[in-house]
DNA sequence: CAAAGGTGTGAAGAAGCCGTGAAAATGCTG
DNA sequence: CAGCATTTTCACGGCTTCTTCACACCTTTG
């Protein structure tokens, strides 16, 4: 937040803090850039009429290298004021006064286009890669695999739930549906068969792993130290 | 644009023809819903308050499949509205009376936010170059090919996921809209002509891969060292 | 030590999906 | 309105995938 007026950065401060979002303040212009270089924010907001250096100069110094949304707040209607604003790269105005909650929806507004939701689905081991967004398993022996349908549904639930126990009931609710909660042989032919595309041994299983009477775990122990 | 008074869309179709933009109009939510759904419109403007839709249901309906900048106009300064309609999806709101210069300038500024990523328009092969931008293709062959509107769409949702498989659902939904979700045959007729015409062994694809049962994947490994 | 339940195989028929060519319907242009 | 380009629809053979089953193996339990 780059803000001259102690008053406005206070309760900016308290009402994003209480919402657990994390603000550092500058008072002006050139700590302000400074602050944004050194902390690399995921929002800015700017006030204009600082009291070294103009509102646009201010944005273009900061769209210079950074793509990070930016919203201003200004006690200025004045429109060209405004459009000189947004045309420097600002993405979104507020005129003072301003409500509280309506500041907070546009920020929730600007990060939400920000984000481009991003969730790292890739799963490396010491003997495959499963990238979950591509729908794609490599191994580093041959190369492509190719999954059936089912194959890859059973293979994403148990990779989501890396590490937990997934139950026989739930996988069979979550790949076939509702109605087969009690097929367990489907489970064990699609293991097997997924056992014999991803495992170095399948009849030794490493990642795929078997809990008798219970269900089936995904791990992923790096292995790392041997033994 | 989806409004319901004459005065403003007329205003607003003037002000934005003659900066060369293209305008198609709807005076309910309703027929704007189709018409974004057929148009595919690169932003949107809605007037809260059309006569047969809550204007949040009508911003959550567009938002349902489509990434659209969506920027609202409103008579109402109600501080609620705002957040209702901005925490909806909308990306911008503006209170009426308004400047045409700051509506001009937010619609640049919404723009500008969503045509950042275009780190590739122009996708190259060993077989033929796609240009994303120019919505060209020629092949070293041949020269320049002429694709249909549906091919070339095709095309470019498996091109701009290349690598990734692409859902059948998904590529229906993003080539023929929302209501087509089971139309698997279209694929099939489409994607065998895009092969006809790209593939340099359509019997044999080498970019576009059939992923059975789960959809298609544009591949582009530029085939490199063998092994 | 034997019985019982749960698990890992391999194989075979059934079911569903894909590529294909071509015809009917639709929309566009002149 | 005719002529053309494009989209939608359909039915077929060939192939992949799903489902089902029988049997061997293991671990637990009395």
């Amino acid at each position: 937040m780059i803000d001259d007026e102690p008053a406005i950065c206070r309760a900016l401060r308290i009402n994003l803090t209480a919402r657990s979002y994390e603000v550092k303040t500058a008072s002006d212009g050139a700590s302000g850039l400074a602050t944004v270089a050194r902390e690399r924010p995921d929002v800015v907001i700017v006030d204009l009429g600082l009291p070294d250096m103009d509102g646009a100069e201010v944005i273009r110094g900061i769209r210079g290298w950074s793509t990070a949304p930016i919203i201003v707040l200004s006690a200025r209607e004045n429109e060209v004021t405004k459009v000189a604003a947004l045309d420097a790269g600002a993405d979104d105005y507020i005129t003072k006064p301003f409500g509280m909650d309506e500041l907070l929806a546009r920020l929730r507004a600007a990060v939400r286009r920000a984000t481009p939701a991003e969730d790292a689905p890739v799963v490396v081991t010491d003997d495959f890669t499963i990238d979950l967004a591509a729908k794609r398993v490599r191994t580093n022996a041959d190369g492509e695999i190719k999954l059936t349908p089912t194959q890859w549904q059973l293979l994403e639930v148990l990779v989501r739930n890396r590490g937990k126990l997934v139950t026989q009931r739930q996988l069979l609710h979550d790949v076939w549906g509702p109605a087969y909660s009690t097929e367990a042989n489907y489970l064990r032919v699609y293991v097997a068969q997924l056992r014999r595309k991803l495992e170095p041994d399948p009849s030794r299983p490493r990642y795929l792993l078997t809990e008798t009477g219970m269900g089936y775990r995904f791990e992923n122990e790096s292995v790392a130290a041997g033994s």
